[in-house]
DNA sequence: GTCCATGCAAACCTTTTGCACTATA
DNA sequence: TATAGTGCAAAAGGTTTGCATGGAC
């Protein structure tokens, strides 16, 4: 089950075996074929690319264990689940990185580069004192353009109201 | 049809007639008063709460017309779209406000409190020249638990590994 | 009178669920 | 062997679209 080219996802994999094991819950092999997916990529993976995926590596799962089995990796945190406005959700493995990092996505190329930002810590606890709230999470994402697509002339989309609304 | 008890809120519907006319589409009774919903509200609606506030000011529009009314007015820019994870979309004028602001959200009531942060925009600027990246828009989202709810002793929903993963 | 908007219902798309069957432990 | 997972197809839920009718300009 390693036709996927990965070197060292099995002790993630394992991780995510110890996590089912603790919750009385069966390692499947279709389990451990969809962890494999998404802990050997470092992509935002969503769920048509996983699938895409799995049935490259000669896997043949349904989607709806697809979907269960990101619901338990999600909930183990061993898994990040995205929203970036496509109309469906993106997966990423939090393991070998900076735990907690912010996304840039090209408006053009749906590209995503990852960053880090220890101000929105600060600000995180700064606002929390200022309005009584207690994060617990939180996200940073910037839409714009990346290089390339700079580079290819890509433009932002303008369509507002011709003049400026700071009119009020 | 100012039943919706709006004082100001007519200079905010002409503008969004006037980016209709440049547009040169028509100006109709429906826009109107999915307009004035949208423009006499403080909150981040959603579309059935708009809807249900159209029912209660006596008009009937359909549900296409609400959502084509949206498009419109987040292409004027007179309005923002926002996905808070909830599985729909909401939408928050930006008129009479600070242009650019963040948000705080309760995850065990759903509230939504709005923040400014001048650390952002410097982010922002720093990020962009670090990786070629051209910024245009950003958010932050901060989830967590609201005064409110800590007091009635709401506790963050736990269950990932029982060790921390930082173990890689 | 010409477009375009509206309303309804059907279509769409991602995600969830029900159920008979199969695999894990 | 008991319990939980799997796969398929159907359902859900928010959003979009097609089409005949009606309204804006």
């Amino acid at each position: 089950m390693n036709q996927l080219g990965a070197t060292s996802v099995s002790p993630f994999i394992r991780l995510f075996g110890r996590y089912l094991r603790e919750q009385g819950l069966p390692v499947t092999q279709q389990r451990e074929a969809v962890a494999e997916v998404v802990f050997s990529s470092e992509a935002h993976l969503s769920v048509e690319e996983i699938e895409q995926r799995l049935r490259g590596a000669g896997e043949r799962i349904g989607k709806a264990t697809v979907y269960r089995t990101l619901d338990l990796l999600v909930k183990s945190k061993l898994v990040e689940e995205h929203d970036f406005n496509e109309g469906f959700k993106r997966y990423e493995h939090r393991l070998s990185r900076q735990p907690e990092h912010e996304h840039l996505i090209c408006l053009e190329c749906g590209q995503v580069i990852e960053f880090k930002s220890h101000e929105v810590q600060a600000v995180k606890e700064r606002v929390g004192e200022d309005h009584r709230f207690r994060p617990i999470r939180h996200r940073l994402e910037i839409y714009g353009l990346c290089g390339a697509c700079q580079d290819a002339g890509a433009e932002p989309p303008r369509d507002g109201l011709t003049c400026p609304i700071e009119t009020v």
